[in-house]
DNA sequence: AAAGACCATTGATTCAGATCAATGGTCTTT
DNA sequence: AAAGACCATTGATCTGAATCAATGGTCTTT
């Protein structure tokens, strides 16, 4: 159950069999369906989901009724509001199973006990918020700085396995744009 | 010089003289004046920088020779290329003090080994990123949720300060605007 | 104090992406 | 297997922000 989130750990720290034994105590793991929530906007974020297997998204939904996708999180992601699960605030995200999925959880009390006893946990969530930080930072400069259609050729050579599981229209409201002109914007990648 | 360094690491958690003096040792001070550069594109981010007075942003030049300004940093925030200080590659960012500034100082082996001896700094510095990592997310909704207006009024809100002491025409290119647009977005907003 | 550089504002025009609308295709459900 | 829901694509039109251009104001530099 738990393979995939410590051969995760691992890769990133030295583990030992101990470590493992003490943090595997305070994980949980959980099956999620496909369309199901994790969390549903309004509730407060309980836990903070590692993927073992298949795929989330998180997205809001703005005064008009429409849902803007914030992230996706495949295989080997984590998924949270983590606003809402560090400060027990209710949540103004949702997060959807896109498929099937196996996660693995850790709840609040659990999180901030494990960081205390655990100096090899508290040194990998570091490094993998900073992993999660520096990756919003490139989105969003590349938001800024590049057109649409060198961000979908950027997303497709960083992340093809998204593009191959994730319907069009989610890429299209990830990147902030209509499903119409992704659309567009496809045909004219494949017309040169 | 370390005053507003220590006040906001204080703030986040209990802090001994002892633990104080350990991460004292392993920082620097810097002043640098308005306009010169902490970090120029191309080279490598050497340093975490705290500021203790001041103004910096962060931006890149786009292909066009466009800027695009990244982040903001004024007292007790921090600035750098994380990922270009974590992995020593080539940074594709500029840091560059908006006004006179007194900076804290770490340099790359100094983080690394402060994070293994003081578990004090390793669980600010989780603090620190978490934090920076939730005020992305936010800002990264609020760009594709709100409109224009709904933005700036959120930034005066947040920010006032940032507004005050910050040119326009960088806070257009920080919210991905022209200075034009901006300009007619006050308007408007003067207007009701 | 004068000259030059930079900046905010305003107006006119252009353009990229959104919106509205329709169609055929695929997946779900019964 | 049929019906309904959902989705990707394409076309026509609209709209908000970018671009181009000009002006007066302020800050720098000499």
């Amino acid at each position: 159950m738990y393979e995939v989130y410590f051969r995760h750990l691992a890769k990133k720290m030295p583990l030992t069999a101990d470590d493992q034994a003490l943090i595997q105590r305070f994980l949980s793991v959980k099956k999620i369906r496909k369309k199901q929530y994790l969390l549903q906007e309004g509730d407060v974020c309980k836990v903070i989901a590692f993927v073992e297997k298949g795929a989330l998204r998180s997205y809001t939904v703005d005064g008009e009724g429409k849902e803007h996708i914030l992230q996706f999180a495949l295989e080997g992601w984590f998924i949270a509001d983590l606003y809402s699960f560090l400060t027990g605030e209710e949540s103004s995200y949702n997060i959807e199973a896109i498929d099937d999925s196996e996660l693995v959880l850790i709840n609040q009390s659990a999180y901030k006990e494990l960081l205390q006893r655990s100096p090899c946990y508290q040194t990998y969530m570091l490094d993998l918020i900073t992993g999660a930080y520096i990756a919003l930072q490139k989105r969003l400069n590349a938001t800024v700085s590049l057109s649409p259609e060198e961000r979908y050729q950027d997303l497709i050579a960083l992340y093809p396995d998204i593009v191959q599981r994730v319907p069009q229209h989610m890429i299209a409201s990830y990147m902030g744009l209509t499903p119409e002109t992704l659309s567009r914007i496809r045909r004219r990648i494949a017309e040169n």
